[in-house]
DNA sequence: TTGACATATTCCTGTATGGGTATATGTTAT
DNA sequence: ATAACATATACCCATACAGGAATATGTCAA
């Protein structure tokens, strides 16, 4: 199997630098293709084509202007990737810590005790190691 | 060209769902590759490709133990995505309360004024739309 | 209707997957 | 040295890109 379509999700989706350029750029105001053809120096075909990618996912909003489609970002779509990235924020206060306890007192203290985290489907614990 | 390579940034090394299950079961305690397989229930060459990957995006840190190799989620290496998903934070938060005063104020008072993210290189603002 | 303008889609192609299976590498125990 | 255990790599394969070029679709203007 390859890997899973750009379509099958926000992470899929914005693991493309481009895309997420793209929604930079469409974060404050909706703006037309041509728009972001220019300012980001892309070609049109390129465009359209990350546009329907994050359409598809629901990162960005169209609606049609005349002649041209206006598209927005949808930051609520962008919440799920918020959320899971907030899951190891502590953890990353916590090693910088620990880097600076190790420095400070050199006594080999570890403190190991987090939150939720751990252990996803089966719950199945190993030894136990840190 | 296809595809950038999972291996070339957090953004798509993470776009993996079973590297996501990965990167949480390890977040808090280090884990031998064996202990993954069982908790995760996938087979044991997958695993080691994916913490392949995630190595050499820096996603997780290796010790040897005896014939074990134990790993451990760098939490660092998440703060990019954290960082960039953050940007949008405001503004989930302003589209919720503006469908909420649409409800509630039936006139058109659309207020729009966030902070930086908008223009990523040329800066070539077009009119203007909310 | 015809043409300009704006955007979307199609086609083609090289390439980096991710899964499965088999095997190599490395480490400990006997 | 040999076997068992733990991980990593090598292969093979079907697939979904992303870029480029060409073209289709849709909308407004004359």
């Amino acid at each position: 199997m390859p890997r899973a379509a750009t379509t099958s999700d926000a992470f899929n989706a914005v693991a493309e630098p481009r895309r997420r350029d793209i929604l930079n750029y469409l974060a404050l105001q909706e703006r037309a293709v041509g728009d972001i053809v220019d300012s980001l120096e892309l070609e049109q075909p390129s465009v359209s084509k990350h546009l329907r990618v994050l359409r598809d996912v629901g990162l960005v909003h169209v609606r049609r202007d005349g002649r041209r489609m206006l598209y927005r970002t949808n930051a609520e779509a962008i919440r799920p990737l918020h959320e899971w990235s907030s899951t190891f924020e502590r953890l990353w206060s916590n090693q910088l810590l620990r880097v600076k306890q190790r420095a400070e007192l050199k006594s080999g203290t570890s403190n190991n005790s987090d939150h939720n985290i751990g252990q996803p489907r089966n719950t199945k614990q190993p030894k136990e190691d840190a």
